[in-house]
DNA sequence: GAACGTAGTTTTATAATATAAAACTAAAAC
DNA sequence: GTTTTAGTTTTATATTATAAAACTACGTTC
């Protein structure tokens, strides 16, 4: 396996921060790397010179740098799909006040791509780039439930469910019954399996092909938004996504 | 100078990618990074890793992991202002059907933190993550307008003067008399001196010492929008920017 | 104000690793 | 079917990354 030892220590130097996390000093760093402080110190001034990484002038702490947005900005730039959708997931956030993410499968995990806040949620698990549970999230069960009969097997072969909420479905039989229900009825529901008090619907979006390409959603607090409204909301969701689908038919991917 | 040649070699890896390189082959790669086509396969692989880096498994070829997108996505997150910002954007573009961006002062540079496509300008030149000239750009004419006269002596010494555009002004006498003009009217303009055809308007935003924290700009395409028009823009960006600076004044930074 | 402790930075010997040459596998081109 | 190109793996060794030691700077305590 040929891994490089110093190159792998610096990507887990940016992975060390986070939403509660802004910055971190260097003795900080050497204590949760387990490695010397002049080794540190040289990881993040290489990193620094570079712009992945930059010091704060005022107190000499380090802090993840704006290149990491360039390039993370890069990445999304080159996704069909996030352009053709981005103005249905701000029309969607603004008729209902809710947060809309748009997510994909990549590789044996989903991850949301986009995402607009809407007022009346702050929806705090999910963040573009993330993974997202494919047992617990709407999404994933719509990118799951559309997969061809193969793809699903590889998917679910020794799929590790593991509980986000005492809602969670971890039972396999159990999950693969409520797949074939998202498939009848053309959305899927996560009623808090993912996040306590969080209730999400999805959607999937095709490509010209008639595979599943990515899955929109809406997430709503259930101190907020009632059944009735959720499924106003499922109709918006589904019309947005007709209109994708449309759309992508015709983009070459 | 502490460089680590092999981190450093990484991440070059991560800079081959743009808005029109979206994936390569490892012979590209190592012919590009002029190493050998195994250093580069370990490097490729140590990336991957880590997902900040991915291989198509349909032909093969690298591109830049999702990783990027999500560590990107803290960077950006972290900034109370872009959060302050965001539904300005978002209006702004709405309203006026141009493409809205938020720049701050990075260190000695401009870079682009936020931006709205609007639906009448696409603008090519900025991208999120991205440096801005300050000599060129309505946002970097407002991030040096602003500034004490201190700090705007340290930013100009030895400034590097270059021609974007043939409009581009070079000749520091004549810039230092442009950023005197922004500060009697409380904008800059970009007339196509930084990108052809373009012609951008900005205004500052403070914080509650009063001190420049970050510029909200217009931008438009003068095939598209006249001078009245654009009188009418900046009257709208000034209130959007008294707003947020108002409300950047209970912002602890 | 001096002394002590902590954090960050620099220097450098050497242990450890990254590098590339060689070889192998696989796919594409002829 | 053969040759060429691309990607992957193995491994000897040249080169670098590592951390110990020392230094500088700043903050804390007395």
């Amino acid at each position: 396996m040929p891994i490089i030892q110093s190159v792998e220590r610096a990507l887990k130097i940016l992975d060390l921060f986070d939403e509660y996390t802004s910055e971190l000093k260097i003795t900080e760093i050497s204590e949760k790397m387990g490695l010397h402080k002049s080794t540190v110190h040289s990881l993040l001034k290489t990193l620094q010179e570079h712009s992945y990484i930059s010091q704060n002038p005022e107190d000499g702490k380090y802090r993840l740098g704006l290149k990491l947005a360039e390039r993370g900005n890069v990445v999304i730039s080159h996704m069909d799909i996030t352009k053709t959708a981005k103005n249905y997931l701000l029309d969607l956030s603004a008729k209902t006040k809710q947060t809309v993410h748009l997510g994909i499968l990549d590789g044996r995990e989903g991850v949301y791509i986009d995402k607009v806040e809407g007022e009346q949620s702050i929806i705090r698990y999910s963040r573009i780039g993330r993974r997202l549970p494919l047992h617990s999230t709407a999404i994933g069960k719509v990118l799951l439930a559309y997969q061809s009969p193969n793809k699903m097997e590889l998917l679910l072969k020794n799929y590790h469910y593991q509980h986000q909420t005492a809602n969670t479905i971890i039972n396999e039989t159990v999950f693969r019954e409520e797949l074939e229900k998202v498939k009848e009825q053309g959305y899927a529901l996560d009623d808090q399996e993912n996040e306590q008090g969080v209730r999400c619907a999805a959607v999937p979006i095709f490509n010209g092909k008639g595979h599943v390409l990515a899955a929109l959603s809406i997430s709503t607090l259930v101190s907020r938004v009632n059944d009735q409204e959720l499924h106003l909301f499922i109709d918006l969701l589904k019309t947005s996504c007709k209109d994708l689908s449309e759309q992508m038919r015709y983009v070459d991917e």
